[in-house]
Formats: structure tokens, sequence, C-alpha cells
DNA sequence: TTGTAGGCGTTATCAG
DNA sequence: CTGATAACGCCTACAA
């Protein structure tokens, strides 16, 4: 906080504010928040006594009396991957512009405790909350119920939602993977799926596709949360002696596919021919890699977008829609 | 805030817990935040009054009091590439840890009034500060001096820092490719280059390196930044005609770089026999490639988790050195 | 080890 | 449109 190291100037405050323009200090706060209720007169006085003074407010201070931080809490497991990177840049971006800063927490993929966690960010007083994932212990949810914040919830839709939600069931994402494999024909199947709570859902949500479709699950393989490129490189190498004639192969993500079409370039498996690979997520790299990679496309920056207009509808007092299904596309390129 | 929607339950605060306890609001406070200076037996009562009650402390009210807000800010261009997601992360880990939260704030690249989003940033009182890059506008810096917050600057060692530096000189490690390139025996270059500050100094050193050689530049480009994969792409189309028998290239980043290589793949250019390519970052898809692409590796992870040491040391009222220079190393992988 | 008094800097509320 | 007063919920400083 603003405690002036000794020797420097002593922080500005609203009184000495009012002191220099000669107005009260409930005129000065009338200033900044709502200088409508101003005249323009006593405005312009008082804009430049604070000018002079290179006054910075104290929303520290400003958020106990009105009890408005003007500070959301995000919460993601983490930002290395553009799963979450985007829709946190879109969410900051969007509650930037309308005033209000976030407050990122990363909880990782392992046994965090998140009631601490969570317990922590409410300790802040966030006027609201993004969460990943809608699954929460009930210790969790008394707590934000509790604390009467706003609250949405991102990325799955599965859950029932503690509050607001924006997001698309995984699992029916995986089965109409299967649906699209099984439309070009496909009789035998492979995943490689990071072990994260949506990634396991996209699996599962395959396998059953594949089973409705009567297809044969030759390889399947748990990968580290969050997985990347090399990931998918090891888990190819490690199936390829699996795939026979022709597979078709669900990644979990654009990273891990583009690490399985590397590695068979490698190996000489010709994809699509012999592997067809689907990604998930769109990332830059599946349109830039040659050849381009089918994947699921969904949109992470509007997602996080939407997420914080809810909110902002919210804490303004409006309603916001409990529930966005946000829609995911199946985009063939060249590896199926 | 903990306004208690209409209904809900008013929040609990520090004297009902007091009350609960049979004691002092103050000793409830010790509780807390200094539990050693409370008997083991006042302590347990405290802890289970606490408990029951599901007290969250209000923190925005303790830091009024105390002047300490436990929070820092963080204002980077983006999180969308690893170059400040990373150590964004782990800056974010190593604060969490110490009980720190960080407040984000995205900067773009464009021309954001960086004045506005500082005092923006320094009304919340944030304990530290971490910033990308050194260069200020003076009335940066007079406010950063005047809120008397330790700011730690990363990625930039080129100007001379505000406070703490973490980072180094991007000339000089332009330089050190074009005598990695040099002693090689290359006498043509190229370069691709993001317009940010740091690309843009990348692209100035190792143009000086070139002209120390006696080298000669045939192709250079700026590009948007960020850039990604797909502008390395379109860049390396671009200059293809001018590449000549054998030309050594300087992408901004690992993104550019195998775009680059993969276009030079798909237009038949032998790497690295007729096009060397080396990027920087050492992004995992630098590694993950195949053929895997040289570039110019420097630890974004320790950079964040160094910041975050720093700033830590400074709070508990110890001293932390004003500038740290980070390495970097050429990893001279198969692009060369 | 525990308690009391007072203030942190701002804004809600009501009055003029 | 402007001002006075009283919180907001906690912690520093000092006292017991």
């Amino acid at each position: 906080m603003a405690r002036s190291r000794s020797g420097a100037t002593p922080a500005v405050k609203i009184v000495d504010v009012a002191a220099r323009a000669g107005v009260a200090p409930m005129t000065v706060s009338r200033v900044l928040n709502t200088p409508d209720r101003v005249s323009e007169d006593t405005r312009a006085r008082v804009q430049a006594a604070i000018d002079e003074l290179g006054y910075v407010p104290n929303l520290i201070a400003g958020g106990l009396s009105s009890r408005r931080s003007r500070m959301i809490a995000a919460i993601v497991p983490t930002i290395a991957s553009p799963m979450f990177s985007d829709p946190v840049q879109s969410f900051t971006d969007t509650l930037g512009h309308a005033g209000y800063r976030v407050m990122l927490s990363l909880s990782g993929y392992g046994n965090t405790d998140e009631d601490a966690l969570i317990r922590a960010v409410l300790a802040r007083r966030p006027d609201g909350l993004l969460l990943t994932g809608a699954k929460h212990s009930p210790g969790v949810r008394r707590m934000l119920r509790d604390a009467g914040v706003p609250v949405v919830e991102i990325w799955d839709a599965a859950e029932h939602s503690t509050d607001m939600l924006v997001g698309f069931d995984h699992a029916e994402l995986g089965e109409a993977v299967a649906d699209f494999f099984a439309a070009s024909g496909h009789t035998r199947f492979a995943v490689l799926a990071a072990g994260d709570p949506r990634g396991t859902a996209r699996r599962d949500g395959f396998l059953r596709g594949v089973a409705r479709h009567g297809g044969a699950v030759v390889a399947q393989r748990t990968l580290p949360a969050p997985s990347g490129i090399l990931d998918g490189r090891a888990a190819l190498r490690d199936i390829a002696p699996l795939l026979g004639e022709r597979t078709a192969l669900l990644c979990s993500s654009d990273l891990v596919a583009f690490g399985a079409v590397t590695e068979a370039r490698v190996l000489g498996i010709p994809v699509p021919e012999r592997l067809a690979v689907c990604g998930f997520g769109d990332f830059e790299i599946s349109r830039g890699a040659e050849p381009p990679i089918t994947t699921v496309a969904v949109d992470g920056r509007a997602m996080g977008r939407m997420a914080a207009e809810n909110l902002l509808a919210r804490m303004d007092g409006g309603s916001a829609p409990g529930r966005v299904l946000v829609p995911f596309r199946i985009l063939a390129r060249a590896t199926t």
C-alpha cells in the first residue's frame, strides 16, 4: 500500500484534494465517481487540484466503504495452455474496459485444496468469480452461496452449475467426433487423452460413440495434464504398433495432435491414409501446421468474453443467462 | 463484496467470532495473523468459533488498516504468448505460496495509455508491481516513485530500470545469433521480427552483428506483435525469392521460426542447407517440431520466479538485487 | 497473553 | 448541487 518509503512524499488523500479545491471530501468523491452530479465549475476546480497534487484514489478504502471491490477473481488450472490463457485474456480485457481488475489464481491440476483457495480468494471480497469447471465440493458451494458473489463457471456444462455457466458438454463433443470418424467409414479407433476432468470426459464420450458404432478401440492412453507436443509424440510412438491398416485417433488437444502427426511422419505412417487424426481446441498450430490438422473448434476467447459480460450484467443488478451453451464445431482439415 | 443478497445470511465479522469465542476482536485477529502470540487454549476456542460461523476475514478492511494489500499487480502485454504466460504463471505461483495474489492487467501492444493504466493499478494499492520492459514515461516513473511501491521489471535490461530488474539485453542476444551464424560460414542473412520493442531490439542487434561480420542482409520484414506461426509462413513465402544459395534467418520467436520452417518445407527449400533458421524462446514447439528448431533459450519461468522472490524480499523489508541478468543460450538443433 | 482506543481513506445517507 | 456525519471491518499502538 501507499506507505511512503522513509523520506518520500506522504500519500495524498482525498481531504488534501478537498482542501486544495476548497470543497468537502465528498465532492471530490463525486467528481471521481459520479461527475454528472457536480457542477462543471466545481468539477474543473477539483480536477485541477487532483492533477496538481497527483492524487491517486485509494480503492481499498473506497471498497471497504462502498462494499464493492471492482475486482473479479479468476481461478483456472494454468495459463500455460491456450485452453485457459485465451479465455482469461478476453475475460481480463472485457472487464478491464469496464473498470474491473482481475485477480488471477492458478489451481494447477493436482490435488490442490480448493476449499482453502476459494476461502483465500473470497477474503479479498471480489465482486465476482470465474471458475473452471462446475464440479465443486459442497463446502465450496456453501461458501460461494454465503458470500453472495456472482459466479460464472466456464468450460464444463456437464455438471449442474453453481450460479452461471458458459461451456459445453465434453462427452457430447467426444461422441460427435466418433460420429464424424464413423461417417468416413472408420472402424478402428484410438484415443490420447489428458488426465484432467474435461479431457477424460471427451475420451469417455468418444468411446461411447465408438461403441455405438460397433467400432474397435485399438489403443488408449492417458497423458499428463496439461499435455503437449512431446507427450503426443511419445504416445504415438508407443501405440504405433497397434495401429494396423487404418485407424482414427482423437487427441485431447491440438498440441497432442500435432505431436502425433509429427511422430507419424517420422515413423513413415501416412496421414490421413493409415492414421486419421483429430485434435481439439483449434489452436494456431492446427491451422499453421503442414498438413493442417482436423480439430474441434471452441471459441475460448468468446467464452471469456461472455463470462465477463454475464458477470457485469449481474453486478449491474441485472440478470444474466444461467447457462450458455457454446457451440463446438469439427473443422475437417487435411489429417482426416 | 460480501453484501449478502437479499435473504442471505449477513456476513460474519470478526466481532461475531470474538463474541462467540468470548474474547476480544483483537485476539481473533491474532489467531489469524500471529497465532504464536496466542495461548493454545484461546487459539483452539477461537478457531472453533471461526469454523462454526464460517468466518472469512475481510482482507480489504485488514488491508486498509494495516496498509498492506498482500496483492501484487502484474502488467504484461498479453498472456497469449508463452513469452509472457510463462513468467506470469511462475510469478503467480511463487507469490501464491507466500500468501499474495496477483492482479493481472494486459496492456496490449498498441498505444495504450500506460499512465492511465498504472494510475488505475496503483489505486488498488498493490504491495508490489511487475512490469514488462523498462521503458516508461517520466510521468509513470514519478507515480511509481511517489507510491513507494517496489517495482520489478522483466524481459528488458537495455534501459535503466526504475527499481529492480530481471532480464537481459535483447540487442546483445541478436548480435550473439549473428556471431553464431557467422561462425558457420554464413554470409547472407535475413530477419523476421515482431514490431514490439524487444523484437525490434533483437533485430537491430542482429543487423549490427551482421554488419560487423561484413554480411549481406538479403531480406528483412516486420511482423505484427505478437506474431505467430501463420505470420512466419506468410513472411517466408514473401521473402523466399530473395534467399539465394544459402541464407541464415533469425526469427523473433519460435512460432515464427516454426512457420518459416514449415513453409520452407512446402516450398521445397531445404533446411538447413539452403535456409538456416534460428528462433527465440525455446517454446515447446521448437523442441517438438521435426526437425527440431535451433533457438535461443531464455528461462521465462525462472524470470517470473526471480521477479517474485525479489519482490518478496523487498516487501519483507529486506533488500534485493537491483539488476539480475538472466542468461540466454543458443540451442543449436537441426535447422542450423 | 489479552484487551482498549483510535484510526486506516473512502463513500452512503441524509440534510441543507 | 454540496456538505456533515457516520459507518465500512480490521489492525496498530499502547496498556494492563
